[in-house]
DNA sequence: CCGAAGATTGCCT
DNA sequence: GGCAATCTTCGGG
């Protein structure tokens, strides 16, 4: 049986096209993820296309590095990246293959195995209250979580029918008069184009947040200049 | 080498 | 809304 109740799992042709045709074609798909400790699936309700390396925002946009090799490759494979210092992304490698294009899994609802999922995202937070189940795959680190996926998945491939990891079609389709379109999250670059797509009223979106420069952190031994105000002591 | 910034999250005021 | 946690990656010197 599979995780879907039936659901034929996702053909390499489907991710053999440009990212922004994929990325509204995963709306209600599900990425189901089987291990020892048992089975989590999640169905997409927010994703965002990367277009290689013409897109600023795009990790491959300086060429193909060590990281993000897997871009590179044959569709239908996982890029997961680490990033601040904590937390995993994945993509999922569009077409055609040696483009980079690829898109981002930003959130999703748990359909099965919640309770494991939930004991991943409180086992490896310090969070005090207790995970909403909506909120178990709401963003793309806490869906990496929810699914466990981590840098060991970097490049496995979810049309493979033996592997953990695995793409299904989704159970109804969601028409294109249900899909939302807008900027996407937390880039500074390449933020004028309207590549997040999710399904419109959906409560397992992530909330949109714009891209925030961090302060530099403070040197002890030489401090950063200060732009003319106080320096507290 | 060194350092800044990052496709984030959750807790703080 | 601000900001800390935490470390990898990449570009610049």
């Amino acid at each position: 049986m599979t995780p879907s109740g039936g659901a034929k799992q996702t053909p390499r042709a489907f991710f053999s096209r440009p990212a922004q045709q994929v990325a509204p074609g995963l709306l209600g798909c599900v990425i189901a993820h089987q291990t020892a400790e048992g089975l989590v699936a999640v169905r997409l309700t927010e994703v965002e296309a990367y277009a290689g390396e013409h897109d600023p925002a795009s990790h491959a946009y300086r060429g193909r590095t060590a990281r993000n090799a897997v871009m590179f490759g044959p569709p239908g494979h996982v890029y997961v990246y680490f990033t601040y210092g904590m937390h995993f992304c994945m993509n999922l490698v569009c077409g055609p293959e040696g483009e980079a294009r690829a898109v981002l899994l930003r959130a999703g609802q748990v359909i099965d195995g919640v309770a494991l999922a939930r004991a991943r995202r409180s086992r490896s937070s310090r969070r005090s209250t207790a995970v909403r189940d909506l909120d178990l795959a709401r963003g793309p680190a806490r869906l990496c979580e929810a699914l466990s996926v981590d840098r060991s998945h970097n490049g496995a491939d979810v049309c493979d029918p033996a592997s953990a990891l695995r793409a299904f079609a989704a159970a109804a389709p969601v028409g294109q008069g249900a899909i939302s379109r807008g900027p996407r999250v937390g880039v500074s670059q390449g933020a004028d184009v309207a590549w997040r797509y999710w399904i419109t009223g959906d409560p397992a979106v992530s909330a949109y947040r714009p891209h925030v420069r961090r302060r530099a952190r403070a040197k002890s031994a030489t401090p950063p200049r200060t732009e003319g105000g106080t320096i507290s002591q």
